[in-house]
DNA sequence: TTGTCTTTGTACCGTACGGTACGGTTCGTA
DNA sequence: TACGAACCGTACCGTACGGTACAAAGACAA
């Protein structure tokens, strides 16, 4: 009987010392102001005030330090516990909206977008480390709360649906629409695409009018 | 009073030769294969058989070459001449489930994979120059042909919504979700997800619950 | 103080790749 | 046949960057 694989447990309880993190702090800014290309082992030295052998010696080689920055920065995300109950209809709307102004928050952020324009240009390599991580660390983590808060919502007869996920899928279409890949295009939002609050209002609105019950 | 700026006029009118184009197609089977890292000027002149000196008398340098590749296949999609009037609701309906299928079919194809990663991952570079191409010529124009038809359905008060580029954006929600970077990202689709038709299919039922007359 | 460990800063190496030069070949044209 | 243009293949150059080695400096325990 073959052991259960361990797939995915990298970066699982990876913990980073004061100074490393400092050190992936600047590699974070680096990338966020220059991209992938601007994030060589000899300019991180150097801004940081390390060595290179240091970065070696704790990090391995270069692409584990781009993993390192993925998986710092994603440890760097704390769940809320779950803001206690949803009391009423109105307040469940309201974190709703909450939910979604946050998600838009996250991912209009320049970490976020200078991260997802490194994973995504690396994506095509033989492991793709980075994208899964990016993924399970990111993704899958908001979905996951998403998905409670709306089973939640329709255990209370707030909502209707069949599958979480779908719907859930549904609220991020309208919530996100295609802004993200612009943005990750390099286009700047609009002053309506960055009123975040709006932007999440008029979507759960909709969302109401498909899954309200 | 200032000569009105010609911004966003570079490969306007570009041409390529047989020859060229055949080394650009190559140039596209490097990139859907391996990613930008794969396609290098001297593997290029290998796998096309033809000249580096020859890359560079056309092309420039490499930047021109890689603007040159997103320029070709942007040159490759053809308008249909907006498939005559729209008969009746039915037909017009069946309209934008196809609309909504071919944008999915673009999309999620692995050329454009391969060119969204290519200028996202060259999106934080000075100029920006691919981001732009693939926003001017890929997105934008999928968006006048979508505005286009929603709004010949407004006319025929099959649909009803007051900004036309705001319920495209709804109904590009409604379609890709969060798919499209998920794909990015190296995530393969799932069954559900492939049948581009039945996503399609339930993007138009939604997007008729919020804006059908 | 002495010894050990960690880190820094610098210098160094090897290689991959962008870009150029050039001889040889094909092909169209007179 | 002769000529010129375009092109191919190869060889070459310079450099940027990943990775390693090492001397010097601080930190800390005995």
């Amino acid at each position: 009987m073959p052991l259960a694989p361990a797939i995915d447990t990298e970066f699982e309880d990876i913990f980073f010392t004061p100074r490393q993190e400092a050190v992936l702090e600047c590699a974070l800014g680096l990338l966020v102001e220059g991209g992938e290309k601007a994030l060589t082992t000899a300019g991180l030295a150097r801004t940081a005030n390390c060595s290179k052998e240091s970065l070696y010696k704790w990090f391995g080689d270069r692409d584990g330090l781009l993993a390192a920055v993925v998986a710092y920065q994603a440890s760097k995300v704390h769940f809320p516990p779950e803001s206690g109950a949803t009391a009423d209809a109105e307040t469940f709307r309201t974190h709703l909206i909450a939910f979604a102004t946050e998600l838009l928050a996250v991912l209009f952020g320049e970490t976020s977008v200078a991260l997802n324009r490194l994973s995504i240009g690396q994506s095509n390599r033989d492991d793709n480390r980075l994208g899964r991580l990016l993924l399970v660390r990111g993704k899958h983590m908001i979905s996951a709360k998403a998905r409670a808060l709306l089973e939640a919502g329709r255990h209370r007869n707030y909502l209707k649906f069949d599958d979480a996920e779908e719907a859930y899928q549904v609220l991020y279409g309208l919530a996100v629409r295609d802004v993200h890949i612009r943005l990750l295009l390099g286009e700047t939002a609009s002053a309506a695409e960055r009123d975040l609050e709006g932007q999440a209002r008029d979507a759960v609105q909709r969302f109401y009018s498909l899954f309200g019950a």
